[in-house]
This record gives structure tokens, sequence and C-alpha cells, in this order.
DNA sequence: CTTGAATAGTTCAAAATATGAAGTATATGA
DNA sequence: TCATATACTTCATATTTTGAACTATTCAAG
């Protein structure tokens, strides 16, 4: 391989520049979810702000990229601390909806309050730019979800 | 809390829906990640990539935003698989410098092309939008390294 | 109907990862 | 020259994740 190309290589393309910024905010985030919620797992505020409305875990499988033994401690886990009930599911009797209680909406609420807020000192985006960072990510969440899931699956 | 406020707190903002897009596409990635480089794992792959260029191992942490004892076994790992060389920093005799051997150099670029890929297929965003998350992700980079490291070593 | 294959979720033990406290060596500054 | 800070390492522990085997239910074909 070729000096040139090796530096061609190294030098940083916009996807890489784009995977590093989104390295950087996952991982800084995490560390400051960590910091406040001491009670709380990183997997449990996830799953937290998922529940937007009940959810069938397979479903939160899917969107949370991971298996369902994962998903079944980590409802173990809210369940024990009073976050959320499993409730049968009237359309299929395998399957349970998680729903939040009244503590589970509260911490929710708090979550979801706190994440904004992280989310703007952590990126230092005006609020156009976050605007428009939404919009691409919602793109790139909505094409993640569309091909990424049967291939999650799958296997 | 009213009914109305928990509706408000539960509809997505821009900053959950840019939050959500960030960690689907983490996940989505390091699932990909963890398919193709069975030698390697997720933190080698990063460690691998941040290396363009012979960086001590502090300034790895930083910029992985992790402990020192993580950056030590990362680096071991990848030394002992001769990826890369420890060698002392002439500025500071405490210091390593991490440098890529030709085994290492070869690896990374593989990453580095196969990750660009890797996001073309995940993010489904065409050209002009990459560039655009581009730069808002270099953004929140440069943001979350100017202001987050001093926190990331602190305590 | 009944049966076989697929699906939803659970269990549990093993594997992978991350972490923090204590240690060595060097640097820095009074 | 001494005290304190920094760079990295060690290692034992804690946390997290995973996959394979299991139960219960659904679905589709005959």
């Amino acid at each position: 391989m070729t000096t040139d190309t090796n530096q061609r290589l190294s030098r940083l393309t916009p996807e890489i520049q784009a995977m590093m910024g989104v390295y950087a905010l996952y991982w800084k985030l995490e560390e400051s979810f960590a910091r406040i919620e001491t009670e709380l797992s990183q997997q449990e505020c996830h799953m937290l702000v998922k529940l937007d409305q009940p959810k069938r875990m397979g479903v939160l499988a899917a969107d949370m990229l991971t298996v369902p033994s994962t998903i079944t401690a980590t409802a173990d886990a809210l369940e024990r601390a009073g976050y959320l009930t499993r409730q049968p599911d009237p359309s299929d009797r395998r399957a349970w909806l998680l729903v939040l209680t009244d503590k589970g909406t509260e911490a929710r609420n708090m979550l979801v309050a706190t994440a904004g807020e992280l989310f703007r000192s952590a990126s230092g985006l005006n609020d156009a730019e976050t605007a428009e960072f939404a919009r691409l990510a919602c793109k790139i969440r909505d094409n993640i979800l569309k091909t990424g899931i049967p291939e999650g699956l799958k296997k």
C-alpha cells in the first residue's frame, strides 16, 4: 500500500467524522447519566425513556437493538424497584406489556427533561442546529429500525 | 402533575429525538462492527481508529472518555496481537506513545473504510446529508472535548 | 380439530467489560 | 531536596451482556 493511500485513508472522511461525533456524544451522555441517577443503570434509563407508552418486550428489544434476555433482566430490575409492572397483552397471551407506574412516569419525565439539558450542554448546539441535527437523527433512526431490525432478529 | 404536563413531557423533544437517533446509530454500528472483525473487540477497534498518529495513552483516555486502566488493557491486547507497539515518549519518560505497526495500520485502514460503508448503509443518508451531519457531529465533538474532558478527568 | 413449527418471554451460568484503589516511576515546583 | 502531581500499570471485583435451553402460546397446514 502506498504512502499516499495510507495518508488518504488515515485522513478523516465525513463518515468517520460523523461517527466520532456520535461516539463522543454517546459516551458523554452515558457518563452524564451515570452521574445523575444513582439508582438506575444506563439500560434502565434507556428503557424508561422508551416507555412513552406501554410496549411489549419484544418491541423494546428491537428498538434497543438488544437481545430478549437483556430486556428481561432490565424489566425485572425496574419492576422490582417499582417503576413498572408487567401486564398481560390482551392480544397475545405469550406477551407482556410493560407499563410505567406513577413512580416510573415521574422518573421518566425527570429523565426526559434532564436528557434534554444534557444534550444541550454536551452538544453546545443552538436551537436551529439542534433541530437540524434532530431531523437527520430521526431519519437515521428510521432507516436503522427499518433496515436493521430484521438483521438483528435474524440468527 | 397534570395530564397535560405528562403529555407534554412524554412527547419527544428535538433533543430526545437527536439522542434516540444517536443511540440507535451507536448500537447499530457496534453491532455491525462486532460482526465484521472477530479478532478485535469494540474498544480495540475504537482505539485503532483513533490512532491516526502515535498518541499517548492519556490522550486516548481523554479522547475515548474512559479511565486509564481500560486504555492499558486495550493497548495490552492490541500489542499482544501485534497491532501496535509502545514506544517511550521522548518528551516525558513516564509516558508511552502507542504506535501502529504495519499490521495495525492495515487493520486501521480496513476499519476506516468499513466504518464509512457501515455509516452509509446504517444511516441511509445521501452525501449532502452526510456532510451536514458530519459538520454538526464535529461541532458536537469539539464541544465535548473542550468542555467534557476536565469533568472526565476531575474526581 | 390436531399437530408441528414459529414466536414471546424466562432462566441461568459463562463470558466479556469496566472500574477503582493501590503501586511504580518520573516530573514539577517550592 | 523534598512534597506533590502526573502517567501508566496491576489486579481483584463488580457490572453487564450473552447465548442456549426452557415454558407457554400462537399460527398455519392438513
